[in-house]
RNA sequence: UGGGGGAUAGUUCAACGGUAGAACAUCGGACUCUGACUCCGAGAAUCUUGGUUCGAAUCCAGGUCCCCCAGCCA
């Protein structure tokens, strides 16, 4: 029987007492924004729950509250899921399919005088609330009988007052230590067009009084929720203990995921967005699902990260480097490699004939024969990296600088001859010599270099952009309530003017491929045939960049 | 000074009264036509004070610190 945290040992032990004879799981999102990575957590331990023990997984969308609901959001949630890798089956539901239900019962309750129509304000109500350490005060329309209440109530669903007019409350306990139990509003009237039954009901159920309820009806046995809602579990037990529900779920909290240099908040996600901040929900930058695919991230390592950082009750902030972790994981098996120059400087082969060139064979992956091999142009002027050559190296450099010899990989042993200048003493060009007899990259003499570098052919490379992307924000646990302060300016890095080898131009999944000693890159929706763009979606580790301090 | 939770290497998670273990990160080293990958090695933790016990991260009591709750949001 797998186990692994403690929810899963939870339903181990029910499968094995027979409390359940199969798990019913279910991820209820809220369709007012997009899904992101601390959604991916939620829906891994949900629909990998079903699989792991048998059982299945719904997703049911918590569609009570028509003011920030839309259908953007529904048709983007399902994708996102769908990408993730997990089936819901025939198991697609919804709050609002319940409303009907729902409502019953809340009828349910008032005949019981478990409920009331309450006319105060919403200030009044605030302030009868009481407060953390002191209780509220009963509300003077608590008692009414249940005829006016049933009346008042029929009306409100027929639409009969402006919001805010009224509501239906629980008649629980105003003095209770958990706020959630003084008397939680049921409904609320809202003239407001709902995504999916549209303007058919002016009143519209609460979380507390929709959630359970939806879950008791889809014989949900494991409602897996987070730690936010631990003090409304007595609220969820109260509805279901007075109820003629069909089942009895029970509801289990863990701690949501945190990431470091992110912020996984919808509101400031949706902030982020709709500020111009980002380009989009997509945008690569956003810890969105939707910006991860398009950054190139796969869904597998999502999954892998999501099982690397465990589930637990208490609250935790995991270092960003996990996720990269995971995505070389698998890109790092699956990646076919390139050679692509980022930062373009000139090398002019001296010794090579002018107008000539030639194929050399260069292989799609290291540790793959199968993926095969390529033909990468070589002549006489290239582009390399600007950060492969310094003109003073310091102790440690072991790439070109005038005088050294290192290899073009899968080309020739070429050696700095010259370094040229402009006025303003950049370097622009370097003059080198190749060894003819090193073709292939290996000396017949047995010499080594101590550096192998990529390189593409200046004539036959293909122009691209290259999008890099750095944390959105400085901070490792940026203020949610004042992100702005602690957005990063230099989130998004356009390199215009990289060269890349031409294999790369007929590119035609978006899969990310390697480009050799740099990183992961996918091509971005926005790539052309006329004008490439990919996006970096993680880097290769850099143990000499800590050498040499490099940020 | 209400109610509900939580504290184990730098980080995240195990250990369910019987040798505190892993992953990421860090630091060494080997290998290498990617300063990648891979491999080997190292350092690194039970919030605190008592108690129970042959034996406590685990059970009990007190303390400390952290998180959540006063929406007609979820």
């Amino acid at each position: 029987m797998p186990g692994g945290d403690f929810i899963r040992d939870i339903i181990a032990n029910d499968l094995k007492s027979g409390r359940i004879n199969s798990v019913v799981a279910r991820f209820p999102p809220e369709p007012n924004g997009y899904l992101h990575i601390g959604h991916a957590k939620s829906i891994c331990l949900n629909f990998g729950i079903a699989e792991e023990f048998s059982g299945r997984c719904h997703l049911r969308f918590d569609d009570t509250n028509p003011t920030r609901e839309e259908q953007e959001y529904i048709d983007a949630i399902e994708a996102d899921v769908r990408w993730l890798g997990f089936d819901w089956g025939k198991h697609l539901y919804h709050a609002s399919d319940y409303f009907e239900r729902l409502y019953g019962w809340a009828e349910d309750l008032i005949r019981k005088s478990l409920a009331y129509v309450d006319d105060q304000t919403q200030d009044e109500m605030r302030a009868a609330r009481g407060t953390l350490t002191e209780p509220g005060r009963n509300s003077p329309f608590r008692d009414r009988t249940v005829e006016e209440n049933l009346d008042l109530f029929r009306r409100m669903k027929s639409g009969e007052f402006p919001n805010g007019a009224r509501v239906l409350r629980a008649k629980i306990d105003m003095a209770s230590g958990n706020i959630n139990l003084r008397d939680p509003v049921l409904y609320r009237i809202l003239h407001a067009t709902h995504p999916r039954t549209g303007t058919a009901w002016s009143i519209y159920p609460s979380y507390d009084y929709a959630h359970g309820q939806s879950d008791a009806i889809e014989g949900v046995t494991h409602s897996i929720c987070t730690l936010e809602f631990e003090d409304h579990r007595p609220l969820y037990d109260w509805f279901l203990d007075h109820l003629p529900v069909p089942s009895r779920p029970r509801q289990y909290e863990f701690a949501r995921l945190n990431l470091t240099y992110t912020v996984l908040s919808k509101r400031v996600l949706t902030e982020l967005v709709r500020g111009g901040h980002v380009k989009g929900w997509d945008d690569p930058r956003m810890p969105t699902l939707a910006g991860l695919r398009r950054r190139g991230v796969p869904p597998s390592a999502i999954r892998d990260f999501i099982k690397r950082i465990g589930v637990a009750k208490a609250n935790s902030v995991v270092d960003a480097g996990v996720l990269d972790f995971s995505i070389r994981e698998v890109l790092n098996k699956t990646a076919l490699r390139r050679m692509a120059v980022l930062r373009p400087l000139k090398v002019v082969i001296e010794n090579y004939p002018e107008g000539q060139s030639e194929e050399l064979d260069a292989v799609n992956h290291p540790d793959d024969p199968a993926a095969g091999t390529r033909k990468v142009r070589f002549g006489r002027e290239l582009y390399i990296e600007q950060d492969d050559f310094m003109e003073n190296p310091p102790k440690k450099f072991f790439r070109l600088s005038p005088g050294t010899e290192v290899r073009l990989r899968y080309a020739y042993f070429i050696t700095c001859r010259e370094v040229v200048k402009n006025a303003a003493g950049e370097v622009i060009e370097l003059r080198c010599t190749y060894d003819p007899a090193t073709k292939g990259g290996n000396a017949p003499d047995g010499r080594k270099v101590k550096a192998t570098m990529h390189w593409v052919s200046a004539k036959h490379a293909v122009p691209a952009e290259i999008r890099l992307y750095n944390p959105l924000f400085n901070s490792a646990s940026p203020d949610a309530g004042n992100f702005a302060a602690d957005l990063n300016p230099n989130s998004l890095e356009v390199l215009a003017d990289a060269r890349v080898e031409p294999a790369l131009a007929g590119l035609n999944s978006a899969e990310p491929v390697q480009f050799e000693r740099q990183g992961y890159f996918a091509p971005d929706p926005d790539s052309t045939p006329d004008h490439l763009v990919f996006n970096r979606t993680v880097g290769l580790r850099d143990s000499f960049a800590k050498v040499v301090g490099k940020p």
